[in-house]
DNA sequence: TGTGTAATTAACCACATGGTTAAACTAAAT
DNA sequence: ATTTAGTTTAACCATGTGGTTAATTACACA
C-alpha cells in the first residue's frame, strides 16, 4: 500500500486518482480495472500491486469521496453567527461544493442506492472526530434560535433530510428538469444563485416562528 | 415484441418482469440477462427473441418504471380543492408510493446518475399526454391561493425540486440516516408518517403569507 | 392428420474482464 | 560491483457474459 523507494510522484495516488474519477463516472460496475491503468498510463498489474482487488479499491475512493464530502458538510456548520447564517451558509456552501464537483452526487446516490453497506463505516469514523463538537454546536445555535423566539423547535433530522435532499436533488435531476428548462441552465451561476435562495426561503421561513405581516 | 400463438400467460410480459425486478436491484451493468432468463424460468435465448439487446430490454424497463412513477405522481395533482390539499395529497402519495416500491428512488437515481439520457424521451411522451391538464390544473390552483392571500407566488420548478427532493432523499439516504437511528427505522410507518408532516410543513410554511403570531 | 409458423431450447462463440505470474527493471545499501 | 528489495511490465489464464444459431417443440389451421 504505501511505496517505500522509488514511486518518484507517487504512483499510488496517481491511481487511487484515476481510479476516483473512473468510479466517480461509472460506478462499481461500469468501472473497468484496464481503464484506471489507462488513466494513470500504467500497466494493469501495478493496479493490483497497489490495491489489493477491485473492490478494496473501490472502496478506498468511497472512504476518501465521503469523508471529504462530509467533513465539508460539517465545516460550514461552524459559525458563531445565527441559526439563520448558519443555515445559509450550509445550504451555500454544499450547493457550492457540488457545482464544482458534479460527480459528487451521483456517485453518492449511486452508491446509497447499491446498498452503502461501505457508507456506515466511513461515517462512523467521522462521526468519532469533529461531528461531537459540530453536533452541540448547532444545537446551541439551535437553541439560543428557539429561546429568542425566531423559530419553532425543528425535528433536526427531518430537517437536515429536507435541506440536504433538495440540495442534491437538483443536481440529479437535471436531466428531468432541463426538459422544462433550457438544457443545461440548470449548472449556471444564475440557476444556482436561484437554488440557494429558494431552499433558504423555503426552509427557514417553513420553521420562523409568526409574526405580522 | 408481441407473441402470437401460443405464450399463454404473455412470456414477454413475465419476461419484462424479472427483467424489471433485476436492472431495478442491480442497474444496468450490475444486470445479468441470465438472470433475468432464470427468474422468469426461462431460456435465455428468449430474451433475446423478445427484446433485441440488453439495452434495448433496459429501455424499455426504463420507460415503464419511469412512465408509472411520473403518472402516478400527476394524478395526486387533481385536486379540486385547495392548493395546501394538492400539495399535501402529492406529499403523501409520493412518500406512499416511494415506501410501497423501495426500489423505484434507487433505480431512478441511479439511471439519472448515469445521464439519464433515456429519461428525455419518456418524459416527452408523458408530458404530451395528461401533462398539459395537470399543469394548468395547478397553474390554476396556485394562482387562486396567491389571489386569495394564502400564499406568497412560488417559483414552481423550484418549489417542485425542492419537495420531490426532500421526499426521495430520505429513502435514498436511509443507509446515512440510519447510523444516527435504529436500524430500519425510516422504513417504519411512524417515521414515514413523520416525514410527510415535516415535509409539508415545512414547505407549506414556507410560502404562506404571514399572520399574526 | 399433415403442414406451416411461431415459440423455445441446448449448445455454442467471441470476447471482455478481473486477476495472476514470472520475469525485467530500478534504486538504494553493502 | 554485487546484492537486495521494491517497482513495473508483458504475457497469460479462467471465467463470466452478451449474443447467435440451428434444431426442436407446440400450436393453429387446413
Amino acid at each position: 500500500m504505501t511505496p517505500k523507494k522509488h514511486d518518484p510522484r507517487g504512483k499510488s495516488e496517481l491511481l487511487l486518482e484515476s481510479a476516483t474519477l473512473e468510479f466517480l463516472e461509472k460506478g462499481f460496475h461500469g468501472a473497468r480495472m484496464q481503464e484506471i491503468a489507462d488513466r494513470a498510463g500504467v500497466n494493469k498489474a501495478l493496479v493490483h500491486y497497489y490495491f489489493r482487488n477491485k473492490k478494496s479499491l473501490y472502496e478506498e475512493v468511497i472512504r476518501f469521496q465521503f469523508q471529504r464530502n462530509f467533513t465539508h458538510l460539517l465545516e460550514q456548520l461552524y459559525t458563531e453567527d445565527s441559526f439563520a447564517s448558519a443555515l445559509k451558509h450550509f445550504i451555500n456552501g454544499y450547493i457550492n461544493l457540488l457545482a464544482e464537483n458534479p460527480q459528487i452526487p451521483s456517485f453518492m446516490l449511486r452508491e446509497l442506492a447499491d446498498g452503502g453497506k461501505a457508507v456506515a463505516g466511513v461515517l462512523s469514523d467521522i462521526l468519532g472526530k469533529e461531528q461531537l463538537q459540530t453536533v452541540t454546536a448547532v444545537k446551541k445555535l439551535v437553541n439560543r434560535a428557539v429561546r429568542e423566539g425566531e423559530i419553532a423547535r425543528p425535528d433536526l433530522p427531518q430537517l437536515i433530510m429536507t435541506v440536504v435532499g433538495a440540495c442534491i436533488y437538483s443536481f440529479v435531476a437535471s436531466p428531468v428538469v432541463e426538459v422544462f428548462m433550457t438544457p443545461g441552465s440548470t449548472r449556471s451561476p444564475g440557476f444556482l444563485k436561484a437554488r440557494k435562495r429558494a431552499i433558504f426561503n423555503t426552509v427557514y421561513n417553513g420553521i420562523k416562528t409568526r409574526r405580522v405581516r
